[in-house]
DNA sequence: GGCAATTAGTGTACAAAATACACTTTGCTA
DNA sequence: TAGCAAAGTGTATTTTGTACACTAATTGCC
C-alpha cells in the first residue's frame, strides 16, 4: 500500500497568511474562507489530510487545508480549487458541512469559514506539497488542531459517520477493485466498531450495488477474496423523484 | 386559534437594502448575511414566515427574513437577533442548515448567506411587523421566492423533514399541552403523508417521552383527547456520550 | 332524554428486518 | 502435505413494522 506519510520541504511560505491579514485587517469587514476536511483510507485506517499551520502562535500544530474565497468564486469552486491544488484530483466527493463564524475564531481578524468534507482515494493521487509539511493523519490521533479546526474536524467526522450509514459514500475511499473484506474494514474504521461478517455481506448483496469482476485478490497468504466494483449506474437508477435511495447500513449496538 | 394572516403597514422601508448596498458595493469584498426559515404550525398546517422583498426587481415576491452579519457578531447571534426582532422569542429551536454562496445570487453584489432553520410556536408570540408585509404562509403554497430564497427554503424544508424523523423537534411547534392527534397532525403536515393512528400512538408511547397531564381537551364536538406535554428531561437523559438518542419515527410508504 | 355524528382509544395477527451464531472451502506456506 | 488464515455460506430467533375494526366518550340536534 501507498505509504501516506510524506515529508515536506519545511519551507515556511506565509503567502496564505499574509493574504488573510490583508483581507481582514484592511477594514472591519468579514473575510470568508473555505476549509476542507479531506478523508482517505489506507492500511485499514481512516486518515485525514493536514498541513502545518502557517501562524507562529500555532507553529507546532496541524490545521486543515483552506483558503480565502475569491470575490468572483463560488463556495464550491473554492473548495474544489483547494482539493485540486493539493491532491490533483478534480472529480471527487465533496460536501458542504457547516459554517463556523465565532467572532474570535481566527487570531488575525474576523474570518468566517465554510467547512467541506471530502472523500478521496489515497492510491489515485499524489500529494502536492507546495510549502508546509503535509501529512495523512490517522483520525484516531487527531487532537489539538490549530484555530477551531479541531471542532471543524469533529463536526465533519461525525457527519461522515452519519452519512456513510445512509448513502454509499464509502466507495469514494476505496480503489476501483476491492474485496468485501476491504469494504467491511472501511466501515469498521469509519464507525469505529466491529460488524458481523455474514450479516454485513448479506446486507451489501441485498442492496445489489456491487459488480462481481470475476477476479480474485493476489498475493495474500490465505484464501483470496473476490474482487468487486461499485455499480454507480445501479445506484443512480434506484433513485426516486430525483432523491437517491437511502443506503441504510445502520450502526447497532449489537453489531459490536 | 391565532390567525396567522397579519396585514402589514405597507410602508416601504429600504434600510436593510441600503445597508447591503453599502456593504457590498464599496469594495470587492464579500458580504455575509443570515437568512432564517422560520416554521410554525397553525390550523394543522405547516407555515413559514415570509416578508415582502425590499428590492424593486423582486417587489411582488416574498423572501426570507435575513440581515447582514455585524463585524463583531457570531453567526448564531445574528440568527437569534433576526428571530427576536420579528417574533420576540428568545429561547427557540434554531439550527444552521447550509451556506449559499453562488457569485450572482444577490443582485446588488456578492453576498454569501448562511441559512438557519427555526421552529417556533405560533401561539406563543406576536409578530413584530416593523416595515414590510409579514405573513405566515402555508408551505404548500410557497413558490417563486425572491433571490435564491426558494432554493434555501427547499433545502431547509427537506432538512426539517429528515430531522423530524430522527429527533423530537416537533414539540417546538406545538403548544405546551397537546393531544396525540395534534402531534400526529403535525407529523402528517410536515411529512405530507398520512399515518396509521394506532401505530403512531404505539410508537410515541414506546419512546416514553410524553407526560400524561391528566387533563382532556375542552370544547370539542366529540370525545375529547387526553392532554400531554413533552418530557424534555427524559429525552435529555436518554443521551449516550453527549449525543441524543435518535427518535426514529421513519416515514414509510405503507404508512400512507 | 335519546339518538346521530365524530373522534378517542385500544389489541392482535402477519410480514419484514435485524441479529446471533459455526462449519466448510480455498489458497498459501513451511 | 499439513496447518494456517481468511473467504464463503444458511438458519433460527428476536425485534420491529404494518394492517386492520370495534368500543367509548362527548357534543349537538331533535
Amino acid at each position: 500500500m501507498n505509504m501516506s506519510l510524506i515529508e515536506s520541504k519545511e519551507k515556511k511560505n506565509i503567502k496564505t497568511l499574509s493574504t488573510i491579514q490583508s483581507e481582514v485587517q484592511s477594514s472591519n469587514r468579514i473575510a470568508l474562507s473555505v476549509d476542507c476536511v479531506i478523508f482517505g483510507f489506507d492500511e485499514n485506517k481512516l486518515k485525514v489530510l493536514l498541513i502545518r499551520s502557517d501562524l507562529k502562535m500555532y507553529q507546532h500544530k496541524w490545521s486543515l487545508l483552506g483558503d480565502i474565497v475569491a470575490p468572483n468564486e463560488d463556495l464550491n469552486e473554492a473548495a474544489y480549487r483547494i482539493l485540486k491544488k493539493r491532491t490533483g484530483l478534480n472529480d471527487v466527493y465533496l460536501e458542504q458541512v457547516h459554517t463556523f463564524g465565532a467572532v474570535k475564531r481566527h487570531p488575525v481578524g474576523r474570518v468566517v469559514t465554510v467547512a467541506y468534507c471530502s472523500l478521496i482515494n489515497i492510491q489515485h493521487h499524489k500529494l502536492n506539497i507546495l510549502d508546509n509539511e503535509l501529512h495523512w493523519h490517522d483520525v484516531k490521533n487527531v487532537t489539538e488542531l490549530a484555530f477551531d479546526h479541531q471542532q471543524i474536524f469533529d463536526t465533519c467526522y461525525q457527519r461522515l459517520q452519519k452519512r456513510i450509514q445512509e448513502h454509499p459514500l464509502g466507495f469514494n475511499l476505496l480503489p476501483k477493485k476491492f474485496t468485501l473484506r476491504d469494504l467491511q474494514n472501511l466501515y469498521e474504521a469509519i464507525l469505529d466498531t466491529k460488524m458481523d461478517r455474514r450479516n454485513f455481506r448479506k446486507k451489501i448483496f441485498t442492496m445489489d450495488i456491487l459488480v462481481d469482476l470475476d477476479e480474485i485478490e493476489q498475493h495474500v497468504p490465505h484464501r483470496p477474496g473476490k474482487l468487486y466494483k461499485f455499480n454507480f449506474n445501479k445506484y443512480e437508477k434506484n433513485s426516486v423523484n430525483g432523491q437517491k435511495l437511502v443506503f441504510e447500513l445502520k450502526y447497532h449496538k449489537t453489531a459490536f
